[in-house]
DNA sequence: CAGTTATTTAACTGAATAGGAAACTACACG
DNA sequence: CGTGTAGTTTCCTATTCAGTTAAATAACTG
């Protein structure tokens, strides 16, 4: 699949990058990565009420990025991975670019080879 | 460094996770993967009118997701890949979670070792 | 059933986003 | 200098977002 194509099957990219571009929602994937907690576990460290961290949750869940079952009145949330794997491979894309510090893939895609870097000279006449 | 702190030391995170919400612009990173180009050689594929281009160019460039140059009149973009790079591990330190589909990192953390896996089994009652 | 705990919904506010139209800047070219 | 080309800025609109408070729902507990 090459970089042109990678925007027609981007599904659902558009919201997990939106979710992550959150810093209390990446701190509450953080903390459920080490094992599921319920709302008030989650809200615990933020200085933020308890509506608030329950939207964020609604926006990770509804992303994907969590997932939610139901014990009595508790609520807990659980890391999917899924999400963050599909975030993976699209940056994964890109790895070439910053490996061979190229900033060009053409070059990477084309010639694989080490080959002398070949600049292309300033062009600004 | 653990998924706990990780929190502390993501100083431009949601720029750049913002900044990759949205399709136009990751289809722009894409384009500009292949090679630098102007902004209406960037505008070209898009149902969109140049300001609106322009505009998403410049978010990309305060994510310092692009660079820009100036040749003439012309603007031309290139892909500066250092923020995808800190987006990629960013979300590598969740690759164990994805990988050992545990959804706890916990054990991963704890137990290196392959070690037969350890069915938690099903604890719904 | 009354009360407590856990969480969500509703209603509202202020700020940020995405987009368009129109006007403006900057440069090249004749 | 005037015109075309490349791109940006300004102004405006509609939508979404992050947060609040207050009220509602849900389930356990005595």
């Amino acid at each position: 699949m090459s970089l042109l194509t990678q925007t027609l099957d981007d599904d659902r990219l558009d919201e997990t990058f939106a979710a992550l571009a959150n810093p209390t929602r990446r701190a509450i994937l953080a903390r459920l990565a080490h094992g599921e907690a319920n709302v008030n576990e989650l809200a615990a460290p933020f200085d933020l009420t308890l509506p608030a961290i329950s939207k964020h949750i609604k926006v990770l869940e509804h992303a994907r990025l969590v997932r939610r079952t139901a014990h009595a009145q508790y609520r807990p949330c659980s890391l999917d991975a899924t999400r963050l794997e599909a975030v993976a491979s699209w940056v994964d894309q890109y790895r070439p670019v910053w490996e061979a510090r190229l900033d060009r893939l053409d070059e990477y895609v084309g010639q694989l080879q080490p080959k002398r870097q070949q600049e292309k000279g300033p062009r600004h006449g």
